[in-house]
DNA sequence: TTTTTGCAGATTGTAGACAATTTGATTGCT
DNA sequence: AGCAATCAAATTGTCTACAATCTGCAAAAA
């Protein structure tokens, strides 16, 4: 009998992957990197060509990603990069919080002393950033962290839609980067979950998740409101003395 | 000033619905209702000349239906109906016991009297179906009752989830229609939950929810494996006679 | 000046054609 | 008979062409 077949990585490639696979995680990775800003339209033509392939595959990776929530596609009038609205952001939030609820239950009662290390070193390294004040890399930190929790809970259709609603968040305007603003706060919240996932407690690790989601929805949002205001005054006073101020998007319409 | 533009529906529906959204609905609905089978291969000329469209547009609809989990694309094979595995069916579950948990406790905290007179209203038609033992209106009447529920908690995202769970959780297998068989535990469950609503109890009423759900889980995949172990015997015998037995598709090959 | 109408260009929606791949059967060999 | 190689039919992947629709501007009317 054979043993098991591992085909060569580039055989493995062509064989799962069409033009459309491509285009839509190459599409994705543009979006969520803020390449494709929200708002932007992404016109059939252009995109095609830049991407070397023609329209066909690109309009069945634009389905992918308009069921995804990354885009909005208008009948007749194109194709546009999701702006998730602050209700929304609010709403994903509070679905994420009852979702990582059931990640700290299902940890509490499962989860194994080399995983324990394993996301233990994650919070050290966090509180190692918080220490260096390295806002970029704790950002990136706290992500895998709790992509990892997800994973850990061992519910894969939990951690499909965990990533999906994670990338929708990400399109939430002015989330991207700028949430070093506590991170001492998010730090200590992390090591306690992970204090009562260790005790194997379902019901104190649960609500430790939950509430961990809640206060970063509120940081987040509060944030977000003082934001909004001091932009409003800058374009108050760049209109008084006829100044353009760009939004992060060069576009004419919008849907 | 104009008043509030309403276009004729015929207008609105033009406008909104291109071939791809009337192919991807009655596909789902195909899909839905059992016409197409779990397994099922969908092959592009010939559906695509059954609802008198070009393949372009029925690729696109099927994009759709795989990021939505209804079917599954593989490459230069074909497009399949998907067929939910138990263990997949256990994970969603799990999810949609979480998902629940939140929506009962939203309910508690911000339902209206009216509300909950509809809703109590939805309990009385289930428990007539119950005296009636009408298993198919039951059916349908549990269905509505809780994604009117998951509708009246007020997080669209949070609906949109829910009902693309409940979609996907309808193609595992043997789980249609075939769940009168606790008919009584399951209305008075629902009785429990709408009183725990009732008194404004976000934890009793959230913890209400997530037990339905699970012990819901727990029968159906009860259920689900007396069926398998009645079904291998009967194949078996019938195999001993030499009679071949339809599984309810009818295909060469499988994904 | 303001509003409306008509047109040209650009863009999307759909269909059909061609290329590449898979599948299953037939043929030839051991 | 059993097995492998080969080939043809069917099916999917991709591209190109044409039709339908929208957008913005310019000209005409109020």
């Amino acid at each position: 009998m054979n043993a098991e077949i591992v085909p060569h990585p580039t055989i493995e490639l062509l064989q799962t992957s069409s033009l459309v696979n491509v285009v839509h995680g190459e599409l994705e990775r543009m979006i969520l990197s803020g390449q494709l800003a929200p708002g932007t339209k992404l016109t059939e033509l252009t995109l095609a060509a830049k991407l070397g392939v023609s329209r066909g595959p690109l309009r069945e990776a634009f389905r992918l990603l308009e069921e995804a929530g990354l885009v909005k596609i208008a009948k007749n009038r194109g194709v546009f990069v999701r702006d998730i609205p602050v209700e929304e952001a609010v709403e994903i939030f509070d679905l994420r919080a009852a979702m990582d609820e059931l990640v700290g239950r299902k940890l509490a009662e499962n989860i194994t002393a080399v995983q324990l290390k394993e996301i233990r070193g994650m919070v050290d390294a966090m509180e190692k950033a918080v220490k260096d004040k390295d806002t970029y890399h704790y950002h990136l930190l706290n992500l895998k962290f709790h992509d990892r929790l997800v994973e850990l809970a061992g519910n894969s259709k939990l951690t499909d839609i965990y990533r999906k609603l994670i990338k929708e968040l990400s399109l939430f305007r002015r989330l991207n980067l700028e949430d070093g603003w506590l991170m001492p706060i998010s730090a200590s919240e992390h090591r306690s979950i992970v204090k009562a996932i260790a005790t194997g407690d379902a019901d104190s690790a649960g609500k430790a998740m939950f509430e961990h989601v809640m206060d970063s929805k509120a940081r987040t949002i509060a944030h977000n409101l003082k934001r909004d205001v001091a932009r409003k005054r800058a374009n108050a006073l760049s209109a008084s003395s006829n100044v353009a101020v760009g939004t992060g998007t060069n576009l004419k319409s919008r849907p």
